[in-house]
DNA sequence: TTTAATGTTTCATAGTATGAAACTCTGTTC
DNA sequence: GAACAGAGTTTCATACTATGAAACATTAAA
């Protein structure tokens, strides 16, 4: 008789689930043996020998002859060739952002939201010595900083009931604050956040949205706050702005 | 009641498979339905609507907010990005395979076994008009062709075993005679084909062994027949055979 | 209003996935 | 060279998960 856990919502697989667990202990590690898997993943020997001959037997993962350790196999690259790019956000924006980042010399970076959290898809960054470094596919919360708001303001609300439940949600912060500001946000049309995330970063960011006015991504400048007083943000608005409405055009 | 299939050795994960299966669908078609998806596998729509929300909910899948349509997901981009590229062939192999195009003048092939296929992971095509076009990584039975017979010269027995059972099987040739070739051309380290896969084209293979002198993958070159014939592609073998020896020191 | 074609949910049941433990194999330590 | 440690592999009874049929919902076409 196991406790009810509540709004707890999986109509998933779990084998397969476990299977695609396997899979992601390979984004840090290129080489892993058995039991280090079962390790990482808190799972049973045996269960993660069947998981892994499955893997093995579709092609999602080889064995090094040498080392007898596994590594991601060919059908990985396989599907990564046949990711359609066409509508593909990171691809298609960043002429764009290249410009932006020309006219502005700051970072430039793309991010959409993926489930409770944000994915930076893509990033130019600015030229300047001091600059902020933004790695490509790095995964955050999606509790605080400019490009979290944007996403926030204009996804659906359950989202930030999840989202609330956040280790990383600022303490204090309440519902009620935080709904204004996303509100304030529609209105403008912009989020600005300064030191939320990172110490010494602030940003400015303005949502991308499709032809049918649903969001697909934010579009964030980023630097130092030493460049990037409140009132200097502003003025990059109207070029964010801009740059967002030209990548919608692309969009289908 | 079912009857027993015979050596049938599986140790793996049904519902893991499956998901795999949903995955490789999308090789072919960028975008999918679920049921499309439930057509192609045979699954039930109910499971395959399954396997897509763990799918979906592990990133590798995501669906396109616009057709609602399927489509492959962010995760695999990231597992792309951090296969092992200092062991793959079909990178560290390209210098010489492009120096024996310029010294051949003919399309230049790798190919690897994946269980009773092999894969073209790498090529570099001849710079003639007419020349052999060889897209990376197409998928070709084992049973026919001179990578082919290179791969099954020096592979467990018992892949042959399974690989006479495939449908591209040439009809009337025998094991015993196909053994006695693969026995000479492990006497004589080059398979040669000519028109054996494809009508119009021949080739010349040889093996790359790594340290410990097992296969890691065949070598070939292949053209039109007007400018491959058996002569012409005999005088090929020493430089397939140098360049061989080259990518085997090359191997760790 | 039908009709058809999606995607989604429900539910009883079959049978698969599971973990503990036993076992093999290789290499290391004393 | 015996004992040990650590990897990977296999076995097996059992619980519980994955399953498919059917009903349902939603939208688009006729």
């Amino acid at each position: 008789m196991e406790e009810k856990k509540m709004s707890e919502e999986k109509k998933t697989v779990r084998a397969a689930e476990r299977a695609l667990d396997i899979l992601l202990c390979f984004v840090s590690q290129p080489h892993l043996g058995l039991t280090e898997i079962a390790k990482q993943t808190q799972l049973n020997k045996s269960t993660v020998f069947r998981l892994l001959a499955t893997l093995e037997s579709k092609g999602f993962i080889k064995r090094d002859p040498e080392t007898d350790k596994y590594q991601l196999g060919f059908r990985i690259w396989e599907l990564a060739a046949n990711i359609d790019q066409s509508h593909d956000p990171a691809i298609l924006f960043l002429p764009e952002m290249e410009s932006l980042r020309d006219e502005l010399e700051e970072t430039v970076s793309l991010y959409i939201r993926d489930g409770n959290e944000r994915i930076r898809v893509q990033a130019v960054e600015s030229k300047q010595a001091i600059r902020r470094v933004a790695p490509i596919g790095a995964r955050m919360p999606l509790a605080v900083g400019a490009s979290s708001k944007v996403l926030m303001a204009y996804t659906d609300p359950k989202v930030l009931e999840q989202v609330i439940q956040d280790p990383m949600w600022p303490m204090g912060v309440n519902k009620e604050v935080y709904q204004a500001q996303l509100k304030q946000i529609r209105e403008e049309g912009y989020a600005i956040s300064v030191e939320e995330r990172e110490a010494g970063t602030a940003a400015v960011a303005v949502p991308i949205f499709n032809r049918r006015k649903q969001l697909i991504a934010a579009l964030a400048v980023s630097g130092p706050v030493s460049r990037m007083s409140v009132q200097q943000m502003m003025q990059f608005v109207p070029n964010l702005v801009k740059a967002a409405e030209q990548m919608s055009k692309k969009i289908s």
